[in-house]
Parts: C-alpha cells; structure tokens; sequence
DNA sequence: TCGAAGTATCTAAGCGCTTTGATTTATCGC
DNA sequence: GCGATAAATCAAAGCGCTTAGATACTTCGA
C-alpha cells in the first residue's frame, strides 16, 4: 500500500495549485469548467481519494456523527481492551445460539439504530457506530468523540460524567429521557398518554378492574409509565389495590413476582408491563404456572418490539416510533451543531397503542 | 461551542510541552509517572477530548474501518443528495408500516452487519458505516473511503470500478463472493456442500426425487448452489428432470414460476431455493394456490434467515454464520493492513443445515 | 567528584487539506 | 483598444497531532 495520492500530486498533474484541486472538490462553481474537468481526470487517473483526516483537521469539522449504543448480550469478558489485543475470541458455537435464541428479533436498540443510520445516509453524514461493554466504554466513548462532530446515546450506557465532559465539546442527544442531564438535547416519546391508554382499554373495552402495574428499571420513563397507569386507573374510579411492583429490574424478580402471585391464587385481572420484556418474562411465568393469557389474565407491554407481534398469545402493546427516534436524534444533532445556543430541546414523539391478542381482543 | 481545548492548552497547564501531552496518551510509559499524572490531571479540567483527524493526519491511519451496507428497503427517492439537503422526509406511517412489514425480523445483511460491529467493538476498531441508495452511491464510497483504514462491502452495492479504485488505497473485503475482483479478500461460505447437504436430505430421508432448483439473482454464490444441487442429484442417480429456474430474480417472477406450475398440476417434489427469501416467496404462492408444505411440496431455502424460524411451516434451510462471517471481515481487513504483500484470500465458513418443517421434518 | 549511560523531556518538521486575501486573467462598456 | 470590474487562480498560513532526533536531567560506578 503505497501513500495514496494527495492533492499535490493531482494539482501537478493538472498543471494547477492545490487549492484549485481541492475548489473542484469542495466548491465546484468556483472553478471554470474546463480546469474541473482537467482535475476530475487527473484525480480519476491517479486513483484520488481525498482524506477526511485533513479535510477534518482543517476545517474544524469531521462530518460525521457518532452513535453510542450497546448490546445486551455482549459477553463483559468480550469486551475491548485499551491494547487492543484479543482478549478471548468467541466461540462460533456460541455466537449461533446467542442469535439463534436471544436475537431473533430486532431489539429497541436497533431499531433506533436503523433509524439514525437511515437517516445520517439520507442527509449524506457519515455515521461512526460505537458500542461495547460496560468496562471501559469511557475509553471507548472518548475516542469516538474525538471522531465526530455530534453524538446520540443510550442512556446508562456510559457514565454520565464522561458525558457530560463530552458534552462540553460536541452536541449530545440522549434517547429516551435520563435523569440527569437535563441540559442535553432528548428524544422521548409520550410515555403517560401511552400507558394512559392502554389501561383505559382494558377497564372500558374488556371490563377488567383489578391491575397491576409490574417491571421496569428506574427511569423517567417508567417513572411516567407508572403515573400514566395510576392516572387511568383513578379517572375511572378505580381504587389502586394492587400495588405496583416498580422498579422490578432483573428478569429473575419480575418471574418470582409472578410466580409468588400464581402460587397464591391471587392474579389480578391484567399485568400491564413497563416494558414488552416484562411482558414476555410474565407471559413465560404464567405459561409456567398453567394460566391462561387472556382468558385468566391480560397482559400487556410497552415498546412494540418485534418478537411481540410473532409470540402466542401475540402482545397488546404500546408502540414506540423507534425509527423515527433514532431519526430524530440525527436531526436534533444537525440543528443543534447550527443553533450551538438554542435552549436543549425535549422532543416527545406520540406512541400508538397495539390491540392484540394478550388483552383479550381478537386482531384481525 | 467554543473550540475545544487541544494539546497545547494541555501542555501549558500542566508545565510541559506538547510531546509530553501527546506521549502520555498514546506511550503512557515513556513519561514519569508523577508527569502523567500531571497532564491526566490538566487534561481532565480541561474536558480535552483529542482530535482523530489530526492525529489521523500524522500518522497516516484513522484508526478506523468502515463497512458499506444496504438497505433493501430504502426508497431510491429516500436517497443521499450530494448537496446534503433534505431531499423528502419519509412520512412517519410509511416508516411504520415498513418496519412492521418487511423489517420484521433482521436479514441477511443485518445480521453480518451485526458481526462486524460487534467485532470492531471487540477489537477496540471505530466502525463507520455507510450505505444507501444506488443513485450516488459512488460520492458515499468514496467519501467514507477517505475516512477509514479498510473497507468491508456487500458485492453490488457498489459499481465495481469505483470499488477497484479504492482498493488501490486502503485494503477492501468482499463478503460473499463477486464474480470480479478476484484480487480482493473474500468471505464466503461452502455453498455447494449446504445445498448438497440438504439436497440429499431430500432424496434420502424424505424419498423425494424430482427436485427442482429455484431463485437467485445471478452470482458466482448461487452458481456453487446450483452447482450443489445437481451433484447431489447425480450422485443419487437421479435424473435432472425439471430444469433448474436460475437465475430468476424478482419477487414478481418467483411468483409467477410457482403460479404457472401449480395451475399446470405438474408439481415437483420439491422446490430447492437459491435463498430463503425465495423460499418465502414460493411458500407464499403455494399457499395462494392452495397447495400444502410440506406434504404436497417440499420447500427449502438457503440463508438462515430469523424469519424463517418463524413462519408456519417453518423453513428447512441451510444457515449461514453470518455474524461469523462480519466477524471474519474484520479480521481480514486488520491482518490485511499489517501484511499488504500477502496474497488475497479467499475465507470460506461451513454452513449447517437446520431440518424443520417446510421439508417435512418435525423439529423438536 | 566526574563522565558514561540511561531516562525524561523538548524542539521542530511534517501529515493533507481548506480558505483568506492577493494576484492574475478574462469580460465588457465605450 | 483601454481601463474598470468580475472571474479564475494562486500563495501561504494554519488546523491539532505524532514522532524523529536533540537536549537536559538522573543515576551510578570508579
């Protein structure tokens, strides 16, 4: 691999300056169309490819945006080391159940990924993509900061410290809302109209009176998901007997709750999950436990994944846009690196509420 | 957004000079421990992030590799503009049906995507990618070319003369074999051995012997696929009676292949599919015309596609380790960078035939 | 106490591009 | 055909970092 050509070597070849070589590139009006075209041959001839590490280096701006995301099964001890070395390499054998079982369906993460990767190809940005596990993501996360010029996260995916210094530097999107950082741009979704709506279906559609409220990991977002539960049930005069099990993190505690609720006899009329994890692992537990969705019980989730819509009983949900979330963060990032001082923006989008099977209705 | 602090407002702060800043990040051992700490320390105050295109710039590598997709879906006219201006917004329920139709589960070219994120996240590599829509698909290669140290693609999502031109710069993978560019590093899988294997399956577990090889775009992988299934055809001595329908690309002629054999009533045994995406299709005109899988016909495909798992009858295919083979492209891109000389190879990874319903297995 | 042999740090020269302001060349009215 | 104005091109100064090679500082044996 010999150096690759530079801008010297076409403006000689075209007999111009180098400036004139990179006015063709970067300002083609600028340049009359004879000598365009005399440079675009020498450039074609030569094998050109201009490098975006000087172009970054001189203009300030690497044109490219960064996405921080992460991977729910990625092994800690699979992680990247500073050296860069091999820690250990995955066994193939391993590599084919994780994604025969876990990922066979899309998960949140990347369907929100899909949509800013969409949406950086269509506005012609570049798109790093980082990601890794928790040890040493701050590494990580630096050094895509120093790549890019912009840069959406997940939350909790990487300490909020690192970020904020980051922030300091570059614009930063969060998806979904942290609780920290209320100075950042966000992109949520409606999280109270949404959970709203999906208990006042099944008290109006379906006559149930007795719910619970189960799942979630500590979030605004849930946080929400609970008071739009809890505003429902109390718009309909209904008393809140069930205490909500929330925070109930690890899949582990939200079957053993379930499990707990079986053995008892106790069921409620309808679980209505924080997330649609939640709902399969209580799906799963009651499946378990020999009851019936929905004949015996309702249960329903929020997110919209796609493993939802395939399971049996198929799942009652709350659809979040996520592809356009991801979209939006691309969006928010661009504006905000033109508008360097506009007040952070909190861009809500609406959710759809999906009727299907585990409720108790009957999908066409 | 002030411009960010850089190596010499690091070295002023700490008293030292900016040699001394830079080797403490990239040769912590070269500096004493107590000046480390020093520039760790004023860096830290600082919020200094350092810039990948300057250090890029001087030392001829960015550090990163870039993987160049598609995305079947993309609306040409969702495309990239090279004046980066919006060309149309996609409406937010076009996005929506699109992801709930066809995006329901990850495809092929996710699922390698997959791979190789993940294995430059191992490997402590920044991954850019890119992608889009055939119409400028050029000015995006060539924009990321500039931007990366290797470059992963998927064959003809990208003219192959823009390709070799930038192979001349910085080292190019191919996944899954191109008939041209045999020059370039490849990963593919063992195609004929798959379709052999599930070939003979056909013939010797399930009886069947008029087989007829359907599907596929026209490509030196499919080739080996057809290649595959007449072997094994003619080592069981059977006769070639049904001509294979090769290449036969569009959805819409798959289709119609199927429809004109059912109206016909000269069903073969089976219907041996160049991909799973037309076995998809196939199942779907068979059910169109009222024919059952697998007791009237059996179908398979080859791919390994999530969907696959999922439909009724599930699908008989052969799997390909696709996020093996993302895995593998990265590693070819590395070894390629350290060992420029070495001639091109060709990575071919086994595949694994997976029995299910569509052939009249009964999966447990 | 001195010089040799390490260590630690620094000086300075790029890396390949963009872009301002200067300079040259073309265009036009009269 | 001439100056004035516009258009095209160019020279040169960085952008922020890495890394030889030079220099300064330690350490240590004799």
């Amino acid at each position: 691999m010999a150096k690759g050509p530079t801008v010297y070597h076409v403006a000689e070849r075209a007999g111009v300056s180098i400036a004139t070589v990179s006015f063709t590139f970067r300002q083609p009006d600028k340049v009359k169309a004879s000598t365009r075209e005399l440079v675009l041959a020498a450039a074609e001839e030569l094998g050109y490819v201009p490098s975006a590490s000087a172009r970054g280096l001189a203009r300030g701006r690497t044109g490219a945006l960064g996405l921080f995301a992460y991977d729910y099964l990625l092994d800690p001890a699979d992680g990247i080391r500073g050296d860069g070395q091999d820690p250990h390499e995955p066994a193939a054998a391993d590599l084919e159940r994780r994604n025969e079982d876990l990922r066979l369906f899309p998960l949140y993460v990347d369907e929100v990924q899909r949509g800013v990767e969409l949406e950086c190809w269509r506005r012609g940005q570049a798109l790093l993509v980082g990601g890794g596990n928790p040890e040493n993501n701050e590494a990580v996360l630096s050094d895509i900061a120093g790549r890019v010029d912009g840069l959406a996260v997940f939350p909790r995916s990487v300490p909020s410290e690192a970020l904020a210094r980051i922030a300091r530097r570059i614009p930063v999107v969060e998806i979904s809302e942290s609780v920290h950082n209320r100075e950042l741009d966000h992109v949520t979704v409606d999280n109270v109209s949404g959970v709203r709506a999906i208990t006042e279906h099944l008290i109006a559609a379906h006559g149930l009176s007795e719910l619970m409220f189960l799942g979630g990991m500590p979030s605004s977002d849930n946080d929400e998901r609970l008071a739009g539960f809890l505003g429902a049930l109390s718009d309909a005069g209904l008393p809140n007997t069930r205490e909500p099990k929330y925070p109930c993190g690890s899949e582990q505690s939200v079957t053993e709750v379930v499990r707990a609720i079986c053995e008892q006899g106790s069921l409620p009329d309808a679980f209505v999950c924080a997330t649609d994890q939640d709902a399969l692992v209580v799906m799963d537990a009651l499946a378990a436990a020999g009851v019936n969705v929905p004949r015996d019980v309702a249960v329903t989730g929020f997110d919209g994944i796609a493993a939802g819509r395939v399971i049996r009983p198929s799942l009652t949900t709350v659809r979040q846009p996520m592809e356009q979330m991801g979209r939006t963060m691309v969006d928010l990032l661009l504006d905000r690196l033109d508008h360097p001082d506009k007040p952070p923006a909190a861009i809500r989008l609406p959710v759809r509420v999906i009727l299907r099977e585990s409720c108790g209705c009957q999908p066409g």
